[in-house]
DNA sequence: CCCTGCTATGTAACCGGTTACAGAAACCGG
DNA sequence: CCGGTTTCTGTAACCGGTTACATAGCAGGG
């Protein structure tokens, strides 16, 4: 068995007082027993158990982050910047993918009890689970979601670069937009949408909305099966990359060609983006981590004082995919 | 302060003891007392502590996991397998990214005094830090790094599906193949790049090294600089799809045309490859994750014998930036 | 020389659970 | 009606730390 304190002190010839004290602070005990406590220390092997003081000191040092999956680039680059703020804050990081589970729930409040506060990111669980955490007074930061009364949020700015994509769009010509993706999945989705429409407002032009059966690859395929040939809109705006990237494919195996044919635009600005030419819209994941992560460390520092919701701006890239004019580069 | 279970017992009139008994396993109390424990637990909104409970149990439940990065997607992708056993058995997990940091060693230990095992990934630690966790009796896997003596170890081949790259090479035609990466910086490089001399001697064409200033695009765009135009060698074969990506793109500006000019292959198959058309080498990246928890719950339980040591298979996938004959489709 | 104040240390009471052990109550067959 | 089980519950000792409070020793000022 590993050593205890008590081990220690025996061995030292002091109280396990002093030998708390020794590794906490040794500039408060005398020179000599320090030496004492350290020879013995290092002699058994001793490290504290982070479990007994976790315990006496009431806290965990380590926040939870839940998202609902990381097999796309998003929700990885957003818990890498919640790493790195976190663990420069010398908290633990705990995750936990909910993969749409319905038992979910259950999972989060089991989290939520291993630490001293969560990051939960976009659809994962019910504003009902989370305001009864935030009434158990738990520290909570929501990312990439809607807000919920009573909880700092860090989101990425949607309807103001939906709405300049849609004045691109209509810059290159396009007087039919399709909104590819549901809706009522998400709420970033829906802002999109929202965005999506007030510039086709402004600008003159109509926009429709298709849902799709999942937000991938897959989604966008079968999306692009769909589509009437006759009838094809001059634009296609996808809730994200994947459907886009999806999409793209599926349509030049049916010898339709972008952007010449059809204008097709993702958001996210993942890497394959790039290599597609894809036209998108680049978000700061990164950051959407890092920011939450000093979030939730002001409230639990007891720094906060009201509710904050920041909002972080998004950029417009625009490709071949949607611009002709841009040549086959970049 | 939130309800303990002196609280409820006091509240249902038993000792603790029952109240633990009755939220541990509720078979082995009389059906009348449950009921009163319950509504008491209820009424005070009981959670039974985590950290009580674990140092009463002596155990954490929970598992680390420990990786360089998370920006590619490939740690990503094993974390999450990872992720979907560990959650599956009842356990938290834990991460935590070195980012080639120097304290690396030190987060690592003081990671481990928080959980029964911890699984570690690629270049973060030396062994020296995972031998000397192994004799203080830690829980240990490695994955997709070189073995460990006494450590169970979970990777992906190499060396064959690197030769059978060299062959496909050699049957497109090419007579120089260029190694693109830094044999020093990883030993899965390391058996990738034997593993290519090995088909390539077999097959009577050469093979050259050269090593990059880091494993990403930018590493591939440099390398691309760095070439001389009059002597290109007749394929690239890059350690990693990122290198490949950066290096085609810098070759494209330059004139360069893949493959007509030149072969290019990478090695991951990242999202990003099947846009660019890239051949490379798909890696079971969630079963690697997955088969590296499995092995932990297995030491953790005592479940395990000898130490094991898996090696998943890999897939060579061609696609046309190393074979004309592909055309522009996959 | 005594009193005061400071430093270093020990004692013991926590933190919030689990569980070995023992005793009481109820139930059983003979 | 009695001894032996079985079932349920309580007592108390842990798990491994932190820390309030008490105390002893010692230096310094009056």
């Amino acid at each position: 068995m590993t050593a205890t304190i008590r081990d220690v002190a025996r061995r030292a010839g002091v109280s396990i007082a002093t030998v708390s004290r020794a590794m906490r602070d040794p500039s408060i005990v005398s020179a000599q027993t320090l030496h004492r406590v350290q020879e013995a220390a290092s002699d058994l092997d001793y490290t504290p158990s982070q479990l007994g003081r976790q315990l006496a000191e009431r806290r965990h040092a380590a926040n939870g982050i839940v998202f609902p999956d990381l097999s796309g680039p998003y929700y990885a680059e957003v818990v890498l910047g919640y790493e790195a703020v976190a663990s420069e804050l010398g908290r633990a990081v705990l995750i936990l993918a909910t993969h749409g589970r319905p038992a979910a729930a259950e999972m989060v409040t089991r989290l939520a009890g291993r630490c001293d506060g969560l990051v939960v990111l976009g659809p994962t669980v019910s504003d009902t689970v989370l305001l009864g955490l935030a009434a158990r007074g738990v520290p909570l930061v929501t990312a990439a979601r809607p807000p919920v009364a009573g909880v700092d949020s860090v989101s990425a700015e949607n309807a103001g670069t939906a709405r300049a994509l849609a004045t691109h769009l209509a810059d290159q010509g396009a007087r039919t937009v399709l909104f590819l993706g549901d809706p009522a999945l998400s709420s970033d989705v829906q802002e999109r949408l929202a965005g999506l429409e007030a510039g086709a407002d402004a600008a003159g032009i109509g926009v429709r909305v298709l849902p799709v059966s999942s937000m991938d690859e897959e989604g966008g395929a079968r999306a692009a099966e769909g589509l009437a040939s006759g009838d094809l809109p001059d634009a296609i705006a996808c809730a994200n990359d994947e459907l886009a990237l999806g999409l793209m494919t599926a349509l030049r195996t049916r010898g339709v060609v972008v952007p010449r044919d059809l204008l097709v635009t993702g958001w996210d600005d993942i890497m394959a983006a790039r290599y597609a030419e894809l036209t998108t819209v680049r978000q700061p994941l990164h950051d959407l981590g890092a920011t939450a992560a000093r979030f939730l460390d002001d409230f639990i520092a007891g720094r906060r004082s009201e509710p904050r919701h920041e909002v972080l701006p998004t950029e417009l890239i625009v490709r071949s995919s949607s611009s002709p004019a841009k040549g086959d580069n970049q």
